[in-house]
DNA sequence: GACTAAGCGAGACGGTACGTCGCGTCTTAAA
DNA sequence: TTTAAGACGCGACGTACCGTCTCGCTTAGTC
């Protein structure tokens, strides 16, 4: 006989009460103001559960700013224009940051990615290297158009187009919008150009 | 007669061996785990003098961090060579950052600069913002000697250089060294380059 | 099968603990060098805890001093002899004040019990009260053998008899002794005196 | 030519103003929340002074008290009536502690006086003992007249009158006006009688 | 009538304890 | 057996006042 529509099992369910919760909270206030206790207690779970699946608050932190911020990477589609598919990787990364919950929640957890090295070594595993992934199959696209020099780097590329927006979340606190996304796509291309690449008119 | 040369005052006394202590606790460890009962401990001085002239250890820490940081800004002397100019700007902070105590404490730190506007303001006004005015007489240089597009934008320059950089310092972990100063110079250089600039060899 | 003997609950022994480490120090030096943290440090007791279960240190020390109080009040039992009646209950008074740490906590309390409408409420309700309800059934014999007119005023019968004690305690400095009590009890019993009591001479 | 009617002393100024916003204060609070602090600038006069010329703000407190209370105490002038007279020592005490600011500053003051010997030391000499030799002509007209026993205790009756009136002042609650007064005095009028007093009608 | 040293205001300092917060652990009782 | 509920040990926080200590400026009193 068939098995009921899979009822998660009771560990499964106060993992995501927690998660859920975490995430309203971060959406109130900074990931820096959250509390274990105030999870516990808007997620109806004890302190010890939360333990019992997370470290310590950081990682549940990250865990929670993940749900979030993971299934908004865009998917590397060919869309036929490098311009194009630079500018939707950049914008969906300043529209995260810019426009939600996830920039002040990135706010008050960098200093622990930062600092700790399992944390970030799960950021990286998780946000970074995919994203460089997902680049890459653009990049390769972007030189096989001619529209990139052959020995154009990704990581480079990575670094030019979210680093500065980083930067502005963090510490600049220039505005997060379609403006700077255009900016760093278009540095990026020229940048990355070939050098004998016609002189075609280089912006937009 | 001669006057005696000066002795600072109590209160400037206490303020130093304040910082010089604080400045000892962030080389031992990170910003993170300063507390200001060791840095009263450490400096002789009472809990309540460090509260009377900082607000709260990141204020403190804040502080103590320029100190180390500010000298070692570069000054923009005209070297008559632009590449040689954004090198030098650039890889004076990759070298702060990568080379000194001030790296670990700015993981600790950044947290809280970038969630109080306070510590926010304090900073842009004392790095952000000298750090782009300084810029600003060697990208004009450049410019003049047609190596820049007329048009460049002295803050994005400013982002493109040392956006990156953070970036490897806070998330992706990269290597704080002068390759990485290499490649945004050239990189920020190809990006703005005259339109009509002519084919020379882009690489050093 | 027998149940083991009811070993209390955390909480109870945590409670005790601070309380038999305030004792300690109540008897070691006066209330008013009472500290919370030697408490904590003390009964190996997180200061927290402390604060859990009493609102300051004036509270707990109350509670310490009531400890060894309130066992000592004597109970009213006939003894057929309104004299020796009511000299129990003030040499009771008289000891407790003048030969227990007791006199010593009350002398550095007595400023918050006054001067603090919970403490003063509490204190009267487990001290002031108690001892004036167990006063009136000695004064109602005394009257019924004749001892006390049948208008003695309990309330001013307990005040002539304690009062002069804490006057000493706290003011005069005049010794807490036998003497003490013979005389208060004395006066009280020559005070109330039946109008037409037959002339028997008055004094021991 | 005549001096000028002696202006004080710059010390004597000071020492005045520090003792008159004591005396504010404490009508404003009880002396437990008296703080030097407060004293010093509602005085308009350096912390330091204060300091110099009372050991800390107990004693301080004390001296501003005893300014309100000293020339309270009723002179021992003969009406020719035992009951009066001892009915105006008593009431006056009762006046000061429940009419005016000094019994509340007794009661923030008095956990000092009973645990610091140089103050109870100070107190008794300026407040006990005068009041206690005050008292004794009074006693001692009374027993010339027949009002009192020849044996009477002047300490003891002192005792008496007063000890009540403290402890509902500390202790009890219960109210100081002219009723606790009466009763005090009927109580030792009738517990000092001559033995073979004729059987006057005893109250009132 | 100027000079000088004591006394003063202003206010920072070292220090003790306060009462609070939030962490991560441990206990207890119920489901 | 796992959990919710919640007390606990701990470490640091930022605050309040204490009593002390400079530091110049006033202010009497002395030459």
């Amino acid at each position: 006989m068939e098995k009921a529509p899979e009822r998660p099992s009771r560990a499964e369910r106060s993992k995501q009460a927690i998660l859920d919760a975490t995430r309203e909270l971060l959406a109130e206030g900074d990931a820096r103001s959250l509390t274990v206790e105030a999870v516990a207690a808007r997620s109806g779970v004890a302190k010890t559960t939360i333990y019992r699946h997370w470290r310590d608050k950081w990682e549940l932190a990250l865990d929670a700013v993940m749900i979030d911020m993971l299934p908004r990477f865009a998917a590397p589609d060919d869309v036929g224009d490098t311009r194009k598919e630079l500018l939707t990787f950049t914008d969906s990364v300043v529209r995260i940051l810019g426009a939600t919950q996830t920039g002040p929640a990135m706010q008050g957890l960098i200093s622990e990615i930062a600092t700790r090295p399992e944390l970030a070594k799960d950021y990286r595993k998780r946000v970074v290297e995919p994203r460089r992934e997902q680049l890459k199959p653009w990049v390769e696209r972007g030189i096989a158009r001619g529209d990139l020099r052959p020995d154009t780097d990704v990581r480079l590329v990575h670094e030019l187009l979210l680093g500065p927006v980083f930067y502005r979340l963090l510490l600049s606190g220039g505005p997060l919008d379609r403006k700077l996304s255009n900016s760093l796509v278009d540095a990026v291309l020229d940048s990355f150009a070939p050098v004998d690449s016609a002189k075609k008119p280089k912006r937009r």
